[in-house]
DNA sequence: GTGAAAGCGCTAACAG
DNA sequence: CTGTTAGCGCTTTCAC
């Protein structure tokens, strides 16, 4: 069933069919709705890579993400792909992992599929050595690149991010200003929005008066999924450094300080106050619940796909959008 | 840049070019080689819609999940990423909500998009109205529909499951044999999968001939993801009933019930035991850790994903597979 | 308001 | 082993 049968069913050329299909505006409302009548009574549907082929779009953006089984992501694809389907866009989903070869290797996969768009979900995206950043320079000359919770300058790559910096600053604070001094840092990753918590770890310390001291900034290098290990990784560091709070750079790692905190009869939040980051279900699974950092996911997400509509359709809009988080106040602290 | 050009500067034939891109063997080694020194000097990759339009098909999966921010449908959808991506397949994620119309809607969409197959992920998408079910054969005449947790009999459509009556009926057969009769069931969708597990549990009470009491089997009607608001259901029920065990559609619920069981001061496994269901990451996050059902996710997605490529590769596969689930017990069992 | 016809870039059957 | 050519199904000028 093509567009010639229907044409000649209606009596018409497949130019009219087309532009029916299309809705444009010069055809008679009669000849339309005698085209549309055939059309139903056929069930036909147009092919969608013809019209690609002719369009040279199939209304399809890629999402890349590094692990779309993580928490984070997971609900970052879930928003994304839900407002764009609401925008009549499609995506294709693709997790590279984290080895730079492989998100190479997909981001043009995508490309090459004539994707009107990549959204990379993650800070995970962008390296510290900027060379390594060259296959998305790339990717950008062909199509528009945006980076969910990355940060990156250059032409036709767009940004929207949550003030990392900002958010563990003030948790920190929050903390000192209760009069807890010996604060651990507890990292799993070296991305772009890692250090830029650590950074704000440590200015709340500095602003303070406060000395930063190497021990106290742990980096956890096992897979944050596995909550039983980080607990032990926090035991096994324990007999060297002694802290009353922890600040976890994401969730997963405030967990297992929780169960570190159990496991040593620690009493949360008297002896062992406890703040994660991104306010995931996590958050709300232990006992008591933890304090952490919303980062505005979702806010991202609408704001990201808002910005990639605007882009397509050749309006002009913001490289960069900050967000700010917010402290939500549970259990783990006072 | 297109296989002309590059026909052009080899000095031969579009159809030489294109057998040197698609890796037909009739090719001398010589021209074979000039032709990729070209293309590797151009940078050309070919148009992917012209190659779809050519073959029908531009080796993309869809993927429908009724909500991909749940724990289970996130882990399915990441895992059958990747082994469809490791078999030169893309896929198109697409999240439907848990309406009868939007699952027609966009099983319909992915349908005209040319996708070489769907794997609908839950046990959502399968009605025990047999005409809400419709739309999967619809779908089914075009192209092969697998069921990841889905049971339907049906030409063309591939189910892999998770044998969840069994499992339920081994778990909660368990805790009556540790002398453990008041057992509630919770549960939070009357999908086939969650009846099935109902079935488990009604059945091993019957087999240890003890009574079936419908206040003992509780249906939550609010969102699992929302964990205290789970605590809080079993707390508006708890005057009317009394038990010592609850058994979980889902870790979610089972946690609830953890978190309700600190609430109310209970010990756990001594006043109350708890069994969930998944093994998914909120089963280690508690204390005490959750003894809970492994329903094979990773198994059944590999497995899913084989069929799939068979069935493309038109061999013979078996319409239906099921799995044994897992009791792996932790600290809210004896 | 409508139709004819020229692509879009590739694959594959056929001929040599 | 290589080239010619006819599609694949649609969009879009350009005439009428």
């Amino acid at each position: 069933m093509t567009i010639y049968d229907i044409s000649e069913k209606a009596g018409v050329s497949i130019a009219t069919v087309s532009r029916v299909l299309n809705g444009a505006c010069n055809v008679s409302a009669q000849t339309r709705q005698k085209v549309l009548s055939v059309i139903e009574a056929c069930g036909y549907t147009p092919n969608a890579f013809a019209r690609g082929l002719g369009l040279n779009s199939m209304n399809t953006i890629g999402i890349l993400c590094a692990d779309s089984s993580d928490l984070y992501q997971a609900n970052a694809v879930y928003h994304i792909e839900r407002e764009l389907r609401q925008n009549n866009y499609n995506c294709i989903l693709c997790c590279t992992g984290y080895g730079l070869e492989d998100k190479q290797k997909y981001l043009n996969l995508l490309v090459n599929k004539k994707v009107d768009s990549v959204i990379l979900v993650g800070s995970a995206f962008i390296a510290d050595n900027d060379a390594e950043n060259d296959y998305i320079r790339e990717a950008a000359k062909e199509i528009p690149v945006l980076l969910l919770n990355g940060d990156f300058d250059c032409e036709n790559v767009y940004c929207a991010l949550c003030d990392d910096f900002k958010s563990v600053l003030q948790a920190t604070t929050t903390l000192i200003e209760n009069g807890i001094e010996d604060i651990l840092f507890l990292y799993d990753s070296k991305t772009h929005s890692a250090l830029r918590k650590l950074s704000g770890y440590q200015s709340a310390l500095t602003q303070k008066g406060l000395p930063l001291r190497a021990e106290y900034m742990q980096y956890f290098p096992g897979n944050h999924a596995d909550l039983p290990s980080i607990a032990e990784f926090l035991s096994a560091v324990a007999p060297a450094v002694t802290y009353r709070a922890v600040v976890a750079a994401d969730d997963n790692l405030a967990i297992g300080a929780v169960k570190f905190a159990h496991k040593k009869g620690l009493s949360i939040p008297n002896e062992l106050s406890i703040i994660g980051y991104n306010n995931s279900i996590l958050s709300t699974c232990c006992e008591p619940e933890l304090t952490t950092v919303d980062n505005r996911l979702e806010t991202l997400c609408h704001h990201i796909v808002n910005t990639l509509i605007g882009i397509l359709n050749d309006n002009e809009m913001p490289q960069k959008v900050i967000f700010s988080g917010e402290l939500v106040k549970r259990g783990t602290t006072f």
